[in-house]
DNA sequence: TTGACATGAAACCAAATGGTTTTATATACT
DNA sequence: AGTATATAAAACCATTTGGTTTCATGTCAA
């Protein structure tokens, strides 16, 4: 019975390329969908679809204000993409390791 | 001009719950396919496409040995990752933060 | 050398993805 | 009231994705 909330998560979510660079735009600055358009080659459409499947996995939301409406972000889920990127480096000192291992079979 | 030197990138293959679990499996142990493929409800032939996808994203490698082709975890591509989620959270305050103010939802 | 095992490669398929165009609806402006 | 603006929703489409099955190839072991 358990419900699929969310049709996409974080991982499907920052997948695509734009949708990376839509994150970015609202990270500076809430926006309409007109003007986050403004910044790509392609249809409003396609950036409101784009949206929804931000919105979906809970990086932005968006609030109607008058006839616009109004995008931001909501960093908060990237935080498993940290988690799942500490599985494999949990600190930088394990990165630096992880190098001088291998410094020779390069 | 400029090659498309990588037809995945880690976004898009790590974006596959699958996959990451691959990856996961191949962080404690290097492994032949067969044995990868003990792990999920489907094909081998799946799971070398799987292989294939994370191998051009350069985050495993694999060596033939004998009959057996041995895959290796590259986690360095990770770090792309990391850069990614540090435009947004840029320390390790303010995700200390973000928990503890949502210590009592869980 | 024959058979079992491990992988590779190709053809095929349904569903998802990422875009388009068209049409409709709600709001703001004059 | 009538027009322009901002978004929504739906139908459509080509390509990609994630799986399958089938067949071929290389290697080990008896």
């Amino acid at each position: 019975m358990s419900q699929p909330v969310h049709k996409h998560d974080v991982f499907q979510a920052i997948a695509d390329p734009t949708r990376r660079e839509v994150l970015k735009l609202l990270s500076e600055k809430d926006l309409p969908i007109s003007e986050i358009t403004s910044h790509f080659p392609m249809s409003r459409t396609a950036i409101a679809k784009h949206l929804r499947i931000l919105s979906e996995a809970e990086l932005v939301s968006g609030q109607k204000k008058g006839r616009e409406k109004i995008y931001r972000l909501h960093p908060e889920p990237l935080i498993e993409l940290r988690r799942f990127y500490e599985q494999f480096w949990s600190n930088k000192l394990s990165i630096l390791k992880y190098m001088v291992e291998n410094e020779e079979e390069k």
